[in-house]
DNA sequence: TCATGCGGTTTGATATTTGAACCGATGGTT
DNA sequence: AACCATCGGTTCAAATATCAAACCGCATGA
């Protein structure tokens, strides 16, 4: 590994739960030398990716990460894009909405959405990387990804999360190509006991899947009218976000949502 | 220059004109080596700060971005939680507001604010870094900052951006005291003629300038009613920004603030 | 007083980075 | 069709930056 993916790696230590860290506990998590490690860091804050704060001179997030980001959007207004619509689909399903975005192999929760109608709602705020092969979300993106990347994830590890988490890669294979045929996933309580949720993929200019939109909902409410109208709703916001990112719909997928609504 | 900051140089060639470069642009621009080039910005791939698009698999900044900037603004909720000020600016003065944050040395626009009222109007989401000699935000924060990196920048060349950019070092440090006697500051077209604007500094929770607010207004319409009307808004919305950023505004501002309306 | 852990610095052995030349593909020009 | 410039990407010996371990001064607290 280069130099400079090392250094990339430690912003990967910073997560909503752990947004500071000093220079010991860095070096313990990259398992890197303390002198590298600091020399690393250093060369981070420069740039502003990260930056020292207080008197305890521990790291966090840098400023720069911002400006980039106004960059990134003005030329691909991927999340700010989507977020009306997700939205609207919380109001109209009346459940916990969420949206994930493929990135360098994992898959991160990057928007949320809650409708106003229910006291007990999912909540998805702690969550930034979502298993492939345990949340709808993770099933559908798993499913329209390249051959190669999908059989990488399954030759992973995979955790039993709950009772109910479906472990073995054949059984997640045939899953994977269940979903492909339907053009949306389904998950109940594999990841989180008790949820149950529907994602659709979402596409890029390319015609690649990089992300999904889901709805989370308690099992209890998941009567089958309500599965119905989210799965029509779900369809159509992964229709309007695709179109957003100018991006388009493969015409297969196309063909099932008009099917399935 | 470690080779860390080389790879991380390579994102700052991103920019609203040219969002798209390919290697060889790159490899000029940056004056590095294209193989050298080449390794960098693959390891930049790895990570998802960068990605190719397309068929000419030109480059441009990744999703990771985003990622990270969600992380910050988790942590330290900077422009999300200026721009409804900014918006409020924008409509109480009728001009164009904006924000710049400083980052790694150089002071960078971040968001902006229009108002509804005007057809003519300034726009500035072509700037991207803000001169600190030129500008009445980077005056403000500069004449805010430890005296050291004043002096560091006053050593810099000075370039003469129109016919009215001030550029002798006297004459600038003279400014800079004024600034600080009036706890804002005023610029009229030393950095686009006929664009007249006024900037407010911005704190942070340990009493350290990092960016400013500002309004900008074609030099016709800055009347002394309208400077007056301005003057109160900025630094309402200075005091509101900083008290979102959980910063302190220090005591002589708050009183020169407080004189200034 | 001593021990521990912190952020940060130095060291010589060593592994990584570098840059010139090169490759096949592409696309415009004559 | 031959030419030529340029593209993204690769190779390899020489040069350079990186590494691990030990060390420093400074807190904190037993």
């Amino acid at each position: 590994m280069g130099t400079v993916s090392k250094a990339l790696e430690l912003l990967n230590f910073f997560t909503r739960q752990r947004p500071l860290i000093g220079l010991s506990e860095l070096a313990r998590l990259s398992e890197l030398n303390k002198a590298t490690c600091y020399r690393l860091v250093s060369e981070l804050c420069d740039f502003g990716l990260v930056e020292q704060v207080g008197t305890t001179r521990e790291y966090r997030l840098g400023p720069t990460v911002l400006r980039l980001a106004s960059l990134r959007e003005a030329q691909v207004p991927t999340r700010e894009a989507a977020m009306p619509v997700l939205q609207a689909l919380a109001q109209k399903t009346g459940e916990t909405v969420h949206l994930s975005l493929l990135m360098a192999g994992t898959l991160h929760a990057l928007g949320f959405a809650y409708a106003t109608t229910h006291m007990t709602r999912v909540t998805m705020e702690d969550v930034e990387i979502l298993p492939f092969h345990a949340t709808s979300s993770g099933l559908v993106v798993l499913a329209f990804q390249p051959e190669p990347f999908r059989e990488a994830v399954l030759a992973r590890p995979i955790p039993r999360l709950t009772g109910q988490t479906e472990t073995a890669p054949e059984a997640l294979r045939a899953r994977l190509a269940e979903v492909r045929g339907r053009g949306y996933a389904e998950s109940r309580g594999a990841f989180q006991a008790e949820v149950h949720s529907m994602a659709v993929p979402l596409f890029n200019a390319l015609g690649a899947c990089i992300g999904a939109v889901a709805v989370a909902a308690l099992a209890s409410r998941m009567s089958e009218d309500q599965r119905r109208l989210i799965r029509f709703a779900l369809t159509e916001a992964g229709q309007d976000i695709t179109t957003l990112w100018g991006g388009t719909l493969p015409a297969d997928i196309a063909t099932l949502w008009r099917l399935a609504a």
